[in-house]
DNA sequence: ATCCAATAGATTGCATCCAAAGGTTTCCTT
DNA sequence: AAGGAAACCTTTGGATGCAATCTATTGGAT
């Protein structure tokens, strides 16, 4: 007898679906700088109460990715690029070394899996599709750090700047740059060379950093 | 005609008045690891009703200091040595970079304001104090940084932890220690010698790592 | 006595309703 | 016509109430 190998996972909360939808707009550019978040609207949009709206609001500010005033509401966080450079900065440190602490312990396979993903991002031509090919390539690499922590605040870093990079590296020859970049860790990683592939990964991300400021020199 | 110099900030709403009242009881330890946050009980405490309570919990959800389970509720997040350690690392790994960056903006008025909770912290004996003592010493240096991101992520790795900090280091010379290494850290900063004081905040955090995990070998 | 099912109590998740604050339009005064 | 105040509308913040789920207890069968 077989059965349904199902939905240990029950359905998830209203607020954690309507905090998982606008966090992915959010990331994707979907919503864009300054937009409001009605809640009322929102609501509508998932079929429930404003409740879960709310609970969704507060952690999402919680995560910086919106900003809410009193008895106006919530915005998506406005990014000066001061802001944006703060944070490649933050992430010029803190990604190194988790790629640094995951090389002792990748395996063949999470090598395997992020050629895959690095792959994939080399020839989608999709914005919404290569950033996320790009988060996975990353993930796949950083993942055995087993470092939660380190990566959950990396993911924050991410989230808070990824609609940016998927906007604004769409018309020119960034993505090739970073394809050859990516090509340079995975061969780091697979000779294990965890100070050459934390070099590396700290060059591609000032790389980024550089080319996205250079081409809004004053916005 | 003297007006009263008030009060522009209106009164904080409720949900953001359990949200610091909570962190604070975290961080502080007045809630211990593993209690659980009813939901009912807490706004009865604040003569609020449970929505904002509820929106309070999920902040805390996401700033990792409590976990939820659905139809359970919440409780304060417990810690492994793995986990103390890691954000320990983490800090070591960040804070310094912050050091290193805030020392060329350090005023006069900075490092006084540094030395002041530095001695505030040395003569202090009530672990509550000296908590806030120690923070408020690091945040006198670090803010001159004028690098946010930066300091939020800080202070969250700092939350999760305090507690811990605050109860194990009680009943021996650990205080010493920190005192001593303060006040090399302050004497670099005097010098506005940026390496020096980055490699000794980093010495001070792993030294108190170490310190920690050792005093629970196993718990 | 032990195990399991069924019931009761407690607790959370969410919908609905009301109050408070902000924004806009209208209307009155000059 | 211009300026300001007042009424209206929109939107958020919070309270109450109900349904869904979990946990503890009771009761029955073996």
């Amino acid at each position: 007898m077989k059965l349904k190998p199902v939905n240990i996972a029950q359905t998830a909360s209203a607020s954690s679906i309507v905090f998982d939808a606008l966090r992915k707009a959010i990331i994707e550019g979907d919503l864009s700088d300054g937009e409001a978040l009605r809640q009322d609207e929102i609501a509508k949009l998932f079929n429930t109460s404003r409740i879960p709206v709310r609970e969704a609001i507060s952690r999402l500010e919680e995560q910086g990715l919106v900003k809410t005033v009193r008895y106006k509401g919530a915005v998506v966080s406005a990014l000066s690029d001061n802001d944006l450079a703060e944070i490649f900065d933050f992430r010029a440190v803190i990604e190194p070394e988790i790629m640094r602490r995951a090389v002792p312990n990748l395996t063949d396979e999470d090598v395997a899996a992020a050629r895959k993903f690095c792959d994939l991002f080399a020839q989608s031509s999709d914005t919404t599709q290569w950033g996320g090919f790009n988060r996975a390539f990353h993930a796949a690499l950083y993942g055995p750090s087993n470092l939660p922590f380190h990566l959950e605040v990396a993911e924050n870093a991410m989230d808070r700047v990824d609609r940016f990079l998927r906007h604004r590296m769409l018309t020119d020859n960034r993505k090739a740059t970073s394809d050859t970049e990516h090509h340079a860790i995975l061969v780091a990683c697979e000779n294990r060379d965890a100070e050459r592939a934390a070099k590396l990964t700290r060059n591609h991300i000032l790389g980024t950093k550089v080319h996205l400021l250079r081409k809004v020199p004053q916005d």
